[in-house]
DNA sequence: ACCTGAACACCGTTCAAGT
DNA sequence: ACCTGAACACCGTTCAAGT
C-alpha cells in the first residue's frame, strides 16, 4: 500500500518540521517562529511548509499539543488523590515555565488537542477517584487548571501558590464532608 | 513657559495614539495591531508614531494600561470584604472578556503599569481590611488575581468560578480563625 | 517640534513551474 | 508527491529631509 506508506511519511515529515517549531519557540517565543526560519532549519522554503502544514496558526497549535504530551500523569492506581492533583497542578506549572510562549498561544485560542484533552480527562479521573460526583469533580479539575495556568501568568512562584491551591482542595474535601 | 505646554501637547497626542490602538486591538486582537494602521485612524504616517512612542511593544503595553485604569474600585469603608473581593475578581474577568487581546499582551510579560499598580493595592488593601497579616493579605490577593485571570485562559465561565473562588476565600476564613 | 518619503530587512501565503 | 522561485501585500524601524 503506497498510499499508507505515503501518509506514515507525511506524518514523519509534519513532526520534523513540528519540533523544528518548538526549537525556534523556545528560542525566541512566538514571534521568533516564521514559516521561513522553520523551514531553513529543513533546508527546505518556508513556502515549501504549506504541502505538510495549513498556515502558521495551524502550525503553533501543533507545537502547543506536542510539548504538553510531554507533561507526566501520575499514576492512578495509588489511594492518595490529594498529592496526585498537588503534583498534576505542578507539572502544569512547570511545562508553563520551561515554554514560556505557551502561555502567549493558550491566549490566543483556547486549547485544543489530543494530548490536551487526554491530560483533562486524566485530571478528571483522579477528581473523580477522591468520591465527588461528576459535577463536582469537573468544577474542581477546572478549578485546579485555572489555578495552575493563571499562577504562571499572573506573577512568579512565591508562596501565595500552595495558599490558593492548598484551598481549593480543602473547597474539595470540605464538599466530600457534606455529602457522606 | 513653554516646556511644559508642548509637554502637555505631547501626552495629548500620546493619549490619542494609545486610544487608536485599543480601537484596532479591541476589534482585531494583538495582530491586528500595527504602526501604520494606528497612524491611519490619525491621519499621518505609521513612521510618525515614532516620534511620541518608543516601539509597537510600548504602544501595546500602553494600550493594557490604559483599559486597566477603567476597571472599577469597590468601596473600601464598607464592612463587607468578602463581597468586595469577589467584585474584585469579577471586575478583572469582565474586563479581560470585553478585551481579549488583554490576555494575550499580559502573556508576553508579566503587567506593568501606574493603574495595575494601583489595582493591585487596593486588592491587597482590601484583603488587609479583613484581618488578615500584610504576608497572609499578599498572598490572598495574589491568589485571588490569578484565579480571575486564569479563569479567562482556561476556560470559558461556568459555575466552576465560584467554586475556585469560594474555596480561596473560604482559605482567608480558616486563616483568620486560627489566628483569632 | 512634528511629520513625510523612501528605504531596509523582514513577514504569511499563493501559485505556477519544475522534478 | 514534494519542492522551488517569484510574486503580492503586508510588517517594524530608521533616517534624511522637509515645514
Amino acid at each position: 500500500m503506497t498510499a499508507t506508506r505515503g501518509a506514515a511519511r507525511d506524518a514523519l515529515r509534519q513532526e520534523q518540521i513540528v519540533q523544528a517549531a518548538v526549537v525556534l519557540l523556545d528560542e525566541g517565543g512566538v514571534e521568533n517562529l516564521s514559516m521561513r526560519k522553520v523551514g531553513g532549519r529543513l533546508g527546505i522554503t518556508g513556502a515549501a511548509l504549506y504541502w505538510h502544514i495549513k498556515s502558521r496558526h495551524d502550525l503553533l497549535l501543533l507545537a502547543v499539543d506536542h510539548v504538553w504530551a510531554q507533561v507526566a500523569h501520575p499514576c492512578l492506581a495509588g489511594p492518595h488523590w490529594r498529592p496526585a492533583l498537588l503534583a498534576m497542578a505542578d507539572n502544569v506549572r512547570a511545562l508553563c515555565v520551561r515554554h514560556p510562549w505557551l502561555l502567549t498561544a493558550m491566549a490566543i485560542q483556547p486549547l485544543d488537542g489530543p494530548a490536551i484533552d487526554r491530560h483533562d480527562r486524566h485530571l478528571l479521573a483522579v477528581c473523580e477517584k477522591s468520591g465527588l460526583t461528576r459535577e463536582d469533580a469537573e468544577q474542581a479539575a477546572q478549578s485546579i487548571l485555572t489555578f495552575a495556568i493563571g499562577s504562571v501568568l499572573a506573577a512568579g512562584p512565591g508562596p501565595y501558590v500552595s495558599f490558593g491551591l492548598r484551598s481549593i482542595l480543602d473547597g474539595v474535601e470540605t464538599r466530600l464532608a457534606v455529602r457522606t
